[in-house]
DNA sequence: ACCGTGATTGAG
DNA sequence: TCAATCACGGTT
């Protein structure tokens, strides 16, 4: 969670050739941890919640600093960056950056797909973040995560998504 | 409010 | 095997 706000304000760097994009980065969701039922590393067993690594999820299992990009509804890829030590599965959604609101329409934006998955944040994969403006507390928005709904009562009503106010 | 679109998951 | 679901976005 500590690295969900801390993201805000950073700056996302995306390399496309001799060309990059730079975007300041306006909204975030954490996942933090084997506990998380709105996770991807906790799966919805029967009668039984439990973190258990999948060839999807397999990444969050490990070290902090890497992408967690998937797929979902047919078309659209997620960006997330680990977070966790190794075996303490958690992650940040990247949701808007720049003028960009919406997961989806940021990697799409940005040429973001699953190739970039497992990869490490950094000049090498042509994605990284850099130190960016400062935003303070009074200019963030705290709210629940978005469409996490199956999560239950408790967990989707975590205070885990970070937002700039005042976006149009 | 409703649907596209296909990977992932859990049930049989 | 198969059917439901989905960390969404565009359209009605």
């Amino acid at each position: 969670m500590v690295v969900a706000r801390e993201l805000i304000g950073c700056i996302l760097v995306r390399r496309i050739g001799k060309k990059s994009i730079r975007l300041i980065i306006t909204e975030t969701e954490g996942y933090e941890g084997p506990k998380d039922l709105a996770s991807h590393a906790v799966l919805h067993r029967t009668g039984e919640y439990k973190a258990v690594k999948t060839p999807r999820n397999e990444v969050m299992f490990g070290e902090a600093g890497h992408f967690y990009v998937y797929f979902t509804y047919g078309m659209h890829w997620m960006l997330n960056i680990v977070t966790g030590k190794k075996g303490h599965p958690s992650a940040v959604l990247i949701r808007g950056a720049g003028y960009i609101q919406g997961p989806a329409r940021l990697t799409k934006a940005l040429y973001i797909t699953g190739a970039l998955n497992k990869k490490a944040v950094g000049k090498r994969g042509g994605l990284w973040v850099e130190n960016g403006v400062v935003v303070s507390n009074r200019n963030i928005l705290r709210t629940p995560r978005i469409g996490v709904a199956y999560a239950g009562p408790v967990w989707s009503k975590k205070l885990y998504r970070f937002v700039v106010k005042n976006e149009p």
